[in-house]
DNA sequence: TTGACATATCGAGAATTCTCGATATACAAT
DNA sequence: ATTGTATATCGAGAATTCTCGATATGTCAA
């Protein structure tokens, strides 16, 4: 019984805008303006990226970016920051490396 | 720019029967009856299984796996043999394989 | 040739996904 | 308090996927 998490990734990754985010969050500094003027010092959230960048980049609608946004994160993709009226986004490099090894042993 | 068929092994990836499928053929003598009645000496196929034994232990109609069995061929996931009336079908470990890679590295 | 069988293709209705604009919510600044 | 900004949620129409039964195609056996 392959894990229902495991069909919400493959969803998620089955979609050309919703791949290009998540390789975009490879390399932020390469693809988005300089994030986190907005996040206090003392927080860690390296490599995250507001959802306007992120709206802008993709080119599609605001409510399109955001659902895709939140569908990847709760498939596991990637994890979420929230400081003050800015949400942040970046990999979850663990849960892709762990899908790899999912399809490399267990499909 | 990823490759439309990466999307198309998510999206075939995408559904719980096409997993079922695509995992009882890891080990077909395990989970269908014995194979390659009708394949004559001499041809290779081994750990092939047809049409009609996957219909059976899947549960869906003949149309339906018929069709997931040809989307997931397309996809590059399995590969097919066809000896007489009957078509035999295997995992493609090379490209499963691939696929893993392709997420470990490029994803 | 005829009949039976394995698989593929077709056509369709239901379910899901895509994507948008409009609106709501939450916070910041004035 | 009011305004502005960032994001989330809602509602809807278009597009795609799901899944079936019916039918077509190809092959084997009698």
């Amino acid at each position: 019984m392959p894990s229902m998490k495991t069909i919400d990734m493959f969803k998620a990754l089955s979609n050309e805008t919703r791949l290009q985010i998540l390789n975009w969050l490879k390399e932020p500094d390469k693809h988005f303006p300089a994030q986190g003027a907005h996040i206090p010092k003392g927080v860690n959230f390296a490599g995250g990226v507001c959802v306007g960048d992120i709206q802008e980049k993709a080119g599609v609608s605001q409510s399109t970016v955001s659902s895709y946004l939140n569908m990847m994160q709760k498939a596991g993709l990637l994890e979420s920051f929230r400081y003050g009226q800015w949400t942040y986004y970046r990999r979850n490099e663990a849960a892709i490396r762990q899908l790899a090894e999912h399809i490399r042993t267990e499909l």
